[in-house]
DNA sequence: TACCGGTACTCAGTGTTACTTTGTACCGGT
DNA sequence: ACCGGTACAAAGTAACACTGAGTACCGGTA
């Protein structure tokens, strides 16, 4: 991945897996399956798997293990309502942070 | 500043910086002042310093010493051709990474 | 004269984060 | 018996914004 792209990510990734949990729970190999199909290409799978321990370990999630049908089995995560609030609080960060932009970039033309 | 917001900062801060000195060139102190009048309101100052000797020393800017009527001589920046391009691409990575988030927001309604 | 506040820059150290690499383990198909 | 896909884990690295402290110059005030 271009070194611009990754340090973008920073700060915004966490957000991004939030949101993917809000849709349905869901477990790391398939979360980085389907960010992978939202254009987040290159992303490697040992991001994924340590921030999902990030936020478990902060409380924003229910875990539960599955048997799988291949492979050992899946850890897959629910968003609580602590993972909810701070899901709300991504949102608004980054829609103050894009409005700064915006307005810069407007302001260059 | 909320470490949600200045870690989000990673990888932007530079674009800002670069798209400061497309309207005009500037030093150190006039920039940290402008970006946060612009609503960066907590910005380092040591943060700035840090970008422009980084910038500087990529060859993105050309720098000439004035002097100043108060404090110490400033070091005024100003984008050359090889600077103008990094922030072109600076918008398009941008601009990619805006809209698939928006993307992500809207499936998530 | 002495001091303070605003201007202006510099630098060393810290914490967070995404990436890389490597490893473990299970399964079905060839 | 082996390989590729599924699934998780963990240690080490690099980049970057922040903190805090320091240097230095100037004008105004007490």
């Amino acid at each position: 991945m271009a070194k611009q792209d990754s340090e973008m990510l920073k700060g915004v990734l966490e957000g991004v897996v939030l949101a993917v949990l809000a849709g349905r729970p869901a477990y790391g190999y398939e979360i980085t399956a389907d960010l992978r199909e939202r254009g987040f290409a290159d992303l490697a799978e040992g991001t994924i798997y340590a921030i999902l321990v990030r936020i478990e370990q902060r409380g924003l999630v229910d875990v539960e293990k599955v048997a799988s049908e291949k492979g050992p089995p899946r850890k897959v995560f629910t968003l609580n309502d602590d993972g909810r609030a701070q899901l709300a609080e991504f949102w608004t960060t980054w829609s103050t942070l894009a409005d700064r932009l915006e307005a810069l970039r407007e302001k260059g033309k």
